[in-house]
DNA sequence: CCACAATCATTTCAAATGAAATGATTGTCA
DNA sequence: TGACAATCATTTCATTTGAAATGATTGTGG
C-alpha cells in the first residue's frame, strides 16, 4: 500500500537503458570513421552489409538491417556517387536493383571493418568471459517475444 | 591466412545488434502508448523522468536522459502546452527552469509507467532468471569503458 | 489474354533533429 | 566593482527522417 510498485525506475527500465547504450555504442564506433571517412551511419551499414553477400536489392538490406526503404535508397545514392557502390537493373526482375561494392568500395568496407572490430574488441575486453554470447542470446530472445507480441496483436484485428 | 578474419560478422556485432534491439523494444513499447495517449519517444522520456525527482531543470533531463537540449526543450514545451507540465523560474538562479509535473501529468505519467512496467515484465517473462540484472550489469560495464575511451582521446589532444 | 492487385525503388513533403547562434543570467578574478 | 568568461534555455537553420505518393514492373484470377 506504499505506491512504490508504480513508480517506473528508469534506470534499471530495459527499453530505456538499451536505448542508452546503442546510443553509446553507436556514437563511440562513428567516431572512429565518420570524420576520417566521411561515412555516415546508414552508409556504413550498407557497405557492411554488402561486404556480407554480393548482388543484393534495397529490398534484401532494409529488410536485414532495420532502415526503411528510402533510408537505404539515399546511403546508396550517396554511396554511388562516391564509386563506392555500383547499381544494376536486375534482368530477371526489372523491379530490383543490383547492389554491388566497386573495388574501391571493397577497399574501404574493409578498412572499416577493422576499425569496428578493434572497437568491439576494446569494449568487450573488460567484460567477463563469454559476456558477449550472453548479451546475443538474450537480445535474440527478446527480440522474438516482441515479434511475437506484434504478431499477436495484428491476429486479433 | 585465410582472410576470414577481416570481415566483420554483423549479426553478432554487438554495437549493430544493440541498436536492432534498442529499436524494437523502443518500437514495441511506443506502440502501448503514442497512439492512446498521443505522446511522443521525447515526451515520454520527459515525463517519466519528472517522475522520478521533482523540481528538475532541462539541463537536468538532457544530461541524464540521452537528448540534447533542443529535444528536451521541445518536449517540454509540447507537455505544456497540454497542461501536463509546468514551468517556473528558479528563483536562486534564475537562468534555470524549475519543471514539475501537473495534476494531469502524474496522472498520465502513472498511466504510463503501469503500461511500460506490464511491457517490460511481458518481454522478460520469457528470459532465464537474472537475466535482466545481468543485461544491466553489463550495460553498465560497457557504457563506462566508451566513456574512458573517449575522455583518454580528449586527453591526448 | 487482360484487367487488377502486388511489389520494388524512388521521390515528395511535412515533421523531427541537432549543431550553432542568441539572449539572459551568474560566476570569476583582477 | 567591473569586465569577461561560463552556463542555461531557447531559437534558428540546414539537414535528416519516414510516411505516403508515384512510376515502373511483375504476379494473378477470371
Amino acid at each position: 500500500m506504499d505506491g512504490s510498485a508504480d513508480l517506473l525506475q528508469l534506470d534499471s527500465f530495459l527499453p530505456y537503458r538499451a536505448a542508452r547504450l546503442a546510443t553509446a555504442l553507436s556514437r563511440g564506433l562513428a567516431a572512429q570513421y565518420e570524420a576520417r571517412y566521411q561515412i555516415s551511419v546508414p552508409e556504413w551499414r550498407v557497405l557492411v552489409h554488402l561486404t556480407q553477400e554480393s548482388e543484393i536489392s534495397v529490398r534484401d538490406i532494409f529488410t536485414r538491417v532495420d532502415m526503411d526503404r528510402a533510408r537505404v535508397t539515399r546511403a546508396v545514392q550517396r554511396l554511388g556517387g562516391r564509386g563506392l557502390v555500383s547499381k544494376l537493373v536486375n534482368e530477371s526482375d526489372r523491379r530490383l536493383v543490383r547492389l554491388a561494392l566497386t573495388p574501391a568500395g571493397r577497399d574501404l568496407a574493409a578498412e572499416l571493418s577493422r576499425h569496428a572490430m578493434a572497437f568491439e574488441a576494446r569494449i568487450t575486453a573488460t567484460l567477463p568471459a563469454g559476456s558477449v554470447a550472453t548479451l546475443l542470446g538474450l537480445f535474440d530472445s527478446i527480440e522474438r517475444t516482441i515479434d511475437d507480441e506484434s504478431v499477436t496483436k495484428l491476429d486479433a484485428s
